[in-house]
DNA sequence: GGGTCCTTGGGACATCGACC
DNA sequence: GGTCGATGTCCCAAGGACCC
């Protein structure tokens, strides 16, 4: 005799599988709204219409789909993930911010909205983990034996992360002027996307400067030295 | 009304744990 | 150790909410 049911209705288990699915998504909401996020642009950029895909009768192997949709979650917790998957990763994550910034629209949008329109690109950009995506950048170039090709591949991200404080930048501005005592919130939740924009391009420009210094076997050592800060200071 | 974003629920698989 | 239900996690589509 097994384990005695708990659940003893279809119908019951079938409450259960939703309330277990609706906690896990307000446990990893941030993380499931940028994905979502992330599929809508993905589907626009390939269909103009966000197009109806057929489910899946299987899921198919790690190795098919995890270059697409590697979580933020599974890039920081496994060491073995492989190079192919990283690059096509962190790639793509860029691909796709850039292509929700041509949305971006420096019109007379509301303060609020187009802080959480940038807070959105950016979570596109680094997956909503400074922390796994500096791991993940760092994976992407450290078998790279010329230092200057992993700088290049590199640039990419501090060209954007440039791109989106200049972008950003009138908004951070204006925020105080809409929000001056910070009981909006207006003003805060600019500040954090201005802070998480600054971080990320510092992390790929200290990345760059190391390199610059002392090539990759620098970077190397700083990386598993964990020297490198990824966090938000 | 249309575009954008968020939330929910189904399907599938992995892992855990109770029970023998 | 094997069985099997519970739970956690992930991918995805669909539909609703919100904003212009």
């Amino acid at each position: 005799m097994a384990r005695p049911r708990k659940h003893k209705t279809e119908k019951e288990q079938i409450n259960a599988a939703r309330k277990r699915r609706r906690e896990w998504y307000h446990r990893n909401r941030r993380m499931e709204s940028a994905k979502s996020l992330e599929r809508y642009y993905h589907n626009k950029a390939i269909n103009h219409h966000p197009q109806t895909q057929l489910r899946r009768a299987q899921r198919p192997s790690p190795d098919v789909d995890a270059p697409v949709h590697a979580s933020a979650s599974a890039l920081a917790n496994s060491p073995l993930i492989s190079l192919q998957i990283v690059r096509l990763n962190t790639q793509e994550r860029l691909t796709s911010a850039q292509k929700a910034m041509h949305t971006w629209r420096n019109d007379k949008m509301k303060i609020r909205h187009k802080t959480s329109n940038m807070q959105h690109i950016v979570e596109l950009w680094t997956s909503g983990s400074l922390q796994a995506w500096g791991n993940a950048l760092y994976l992407n170039v450290q078998h790279d034996t010329n230092a200057a090709l992993a700088e290049s591949k590199l640039e990419p991200h501090v060209t954007f992360g440039q791109h989106l404080q200049d972008c950003f930048e009138d908004v951070s501005r204006r925020s105080f002027q809409d929000d001056p005592s910070g009981s909006l919130g207006i003003w805060g939740a600019a500040q954090l996307v201005r802070r998480e924009i600054a971080r990320a391009v510092d992390v790929v420009e200290e990345f760059c400067l190391i390199l610059r210094d002392g090539g990759i076997t620098s970077l190397r050592d700083s990386y598993t030295g964990q020297s490198l800060n990824f966090q938000i200071i």
